[in-house]
DNA sequence: ATGGTAGGACGCCTA
């Protein structure tokens, strides 16, 4: 049974919704879980979706900022929609699925950037963002009635030296500090989390999923960062077939500095 | 060392 899911920050779902329709159209995911979709969940364009097949659709949505959508082609249950650092920011909806007579949980995730001073001490940006990914420990791979699972999204880190364009100069850099990566590796390893992308792609090879707004020509500069992650439960990630970056999504018309990243399994 | 661009909502915050 294949499965696929896909996770893509979108900058303003509403915006750049002919984009979200170009590449469900194109691709077509059993699932695409969306980051900053920037709209509170009465503007969330539902009824788009549901007209190329994805009817089913969990959204933790608020007014300008953030705001997480899971869309699927199959039927969906809401889990839970959880605040982190007792703050009510839309940044976490997790849902469960039937497929291939097994029962998938899904995390999709919108972690804080962080700001741009690296020091918790004088930024509080930057002290939410180490304090949300240590709350994080307590999302688990392992589910008690033995469903696998699949934790998606923007994390807004790059934790391995390939995953910048330069360890060295981005050491400093908010999304590559030590404080950062180290902190979401013990996490991700702590929770029994399998970082599927580099499961796929060596990690001696760069790969990237963000390239900033801000380079004059991204591509010939390709400062790129991989900030968006794909993971998931041992039990499934030997099922894994395939990770795709759908890196030409970068330079579509009016693009997110975000692009697609795909998972393919076979399950069952 | 600095500033560069983009979105939401309409002055300025966030990325």
């Amino acid at each position: 049974m294949p499965f696929t899911i896909a996770t893509w920050n979108i900058n303003s779902v509403r915006l750049r919704l002919p984009l979200v329709e170009r590449f469900l159209a194109q691709y077509s995911p059993d699932v695409l879980c969306l980051q900053e979709t920037k709209c509170i969940d009465d503007l969330f364009p539902a009824k788009a979706f549901a007209a190329l097949g994805y009817r089913h659709i969990a959204i933790n949505g608020q007014k300008g900022y953030h705001g997480v959508a899971t869309l699927s082609r199959h039927p969906l249950s809401l889990k839970e929609k959880r605040g982190f650092c007792g703050i009510v920011d839309s940044r976490h909806v997790s849902t469960t699925l039937e497929i291939g007579g097994r029962t998938l949980l899904l995390h999709n995730f919108y972690v804080p950037a962080g700001g741009d001073e690296p020091d918790p001490e004088i930024n509080p940006k930057f002290r939410h963002k180490l304090d949300f990914i240590a709350e994080m420990n307590d999302i688990r791979a392992e589910q008690a009635d033995g469903a696998a699972s699949v934790l998606v999204g923007d994390l807004n880190i790059a934790p391995l030296p390939t995953d910048v364009w330069s360890h060295r100069q981005l050491l400093t850099i908010v999304s590559h500090t030590p404080a950062e990566t180290e902190g979401l590796e013990a996490m991700r390893v702590q929770g029994g989390w399998v970082d599927l992308m580099r499961q796929h792609i060596p990690p001696e090879e760069k790969i990237y999923t963000w390239w900033s707004y801000r380079a004059r020509d991204w591509q010939l500069s390709n400062r790129g960062r991989r900030l968006d992650h794909v993971w998931s439960s041992a039990n499934i990630a030997s099922a894994l077939k395939d990770v795709e970056i759908v890196r030409d999504a970068r330079g579509w018309e009016r693009p997110s500095d975000h692009v697609p990243v795909i998972a393919r399994f076979a399950l069952g």
